[in-house]
DNA sequence: CCAAAAGTGTTTACGGTACACCCATGC
DNA sequence: GCATGGGTGTACCGTAAACACTTTTGG
């Protein structure tokens, strides 16, 4: 529709195709010794220039939301096929200072050992930060990473994505120690070993971890076909 | 900010207030005669005149989306304080035939007894439908209702959130009735009875059906205290 | 040997499920 | 009496929770 519109944030003119009073922002977590982490970028210029906020972009005229925050993704991270999945809307009358833009918040679960920063973002530019230690954000950017934060508690109780947080091959520990990170609880171990072995959603690939000062634990794939199996009908863990 | 835009139902330029590509479309839900119904609204006029669709709206430049939600619910029914969620932003490109519009999807939960037709809306202009006999629907609203029915699925499983469904007063058998209606399962009474009971979420009030042509059954009110205390630490309903 | 984490076994208690059975009311 | 729904009792089973215990590995 619309072809030419004011950056809100540089105050310059830019012609392309883009919606306007529309944005995305994505809050990607990913998982690094125990600590659930989120990465932000830093704004370089505009009246935000110095302050960190949630990933975020424009959407196209021709691009689906979905696409859109893909792509946002992809930009960012240099990855596809990220766990990816819509919250909701975001849009007090003043949560941007510039103007009326109502924002489509998304999560995304990254897989540490497959993410680099992309060529264009230093690493001043995108950090990784503990979520105890996050500063304070941009406009609204705050209470999306809250409502996040709280999604992901609730989701993570409802279907196995943590899964998505860990590398390919993982012990029962890591397993649970991802659980006790974002559910904030301490769990025992031996229940915890019986209660997703239950499942069958594990397979166990007959390796071991090596280079350990103790006993070496098994290592684990996630099994998609049991997982699309179990959607199907429904499920929940409670822990 | 912009105060002129083509209404893109029937053509006609006019001057107001609102966002340009964002509207707010809902799915409003009432339980009657032991169905769960949706209210729908014929279209009067412009390329959907005549087919039926969900309720639906601008959103005004100094309003919040959820406040717009509000007034269009308002508006249609007459009813302040209904039960209101936000689903999700529907965007996809084409999904509008009339130009580039993201509607954000909202599903309420009225009490049928409170329900009347706002002056404005005749009969013919807005009407329940058991979800069966929902007919071919504008644009994706199909697709919204669908992810409506699904989230309220969940939800229901996740909170006691049905009782905004029923009468003020109820009994053990019409609860059990709407969680089948909305679960599509077969229950057993006395266990549904047992676990509700021991959930401390219903206050027996010491009331018993009139005119029935078997046992009068008791009459319940829900517990609003328990169900922000259980709200708090999360809690979940399995049937 | 010790430390550290892997992994097994056992006991208890509670909640889900199934189903038999009695109660109250109108016709 | 009979139909209809209201409501109680009970027996069985699975799983959650707590925790004692054994196993493997590096140092």
């Amino acid at each position: 529709m619309k072809k030419e519109l004011l950056d809100i944030e540089t105050g310059e003119l830019i012609s392309t195709s883009v919606m306007s009073s529309i944005t995305i922002d994505c809050t990607i977590f990913g998982f690094e010794n125990g600590s659930l982490e989120v990465l932000l970028v830093k704004h370089a210029k505009g009246i935000s220039k110095g302050k960190w906020g949630l990933p975020g972009g424009w959407i196209q005229e021709v691009e689906s939301i979905d696409a859109a925050a893909h792509r946002l993704l992809r930009e960012l991270t240099g990855l596809d096929n990220i766990y990816l999945e819509q919250l909701k809307a975001f849009g007090e009358p003043d949560r941007f200072p510039l103007g009326r833009v109502i924002t489509v918040g998304y999560y995304a679960l990254v897989k540490r050992e497959d993410y680099s920063v992309k060529a264009g973002f230093t690493a001043s530019e995108a950090k990784w930060f503990k979520i105890k230690d996050v500063p304070e954000l941009i406009y609204d950017h705050t209470q999306i990473l809250d409502y996040s934060i709280r999604n992901l508690r609730k989701r993570v109780r409802q279907a196995p994505i943590g899964f998505n947080l860990l590398p390919e091959k993982f012990t029962l520990l890591q397993l649970m120690q991802l659980y006790q990170e974002i559910l904030n609880v301490e769990m025992d171990k031996p229940n915890f070993r019986r209660k997703f072995l239950r499942m069958k959603l594990l397979v166990d690939i007959n390796e071991k971890q090596k280079d350990v000062s103790h006993r070496a634990a098994k290592l684990y794939k996630f099994d998609h076909k049991t997982y699309q199996k179990l959607t199907e009908k429904g499920f929940n863990f409670e822990f």
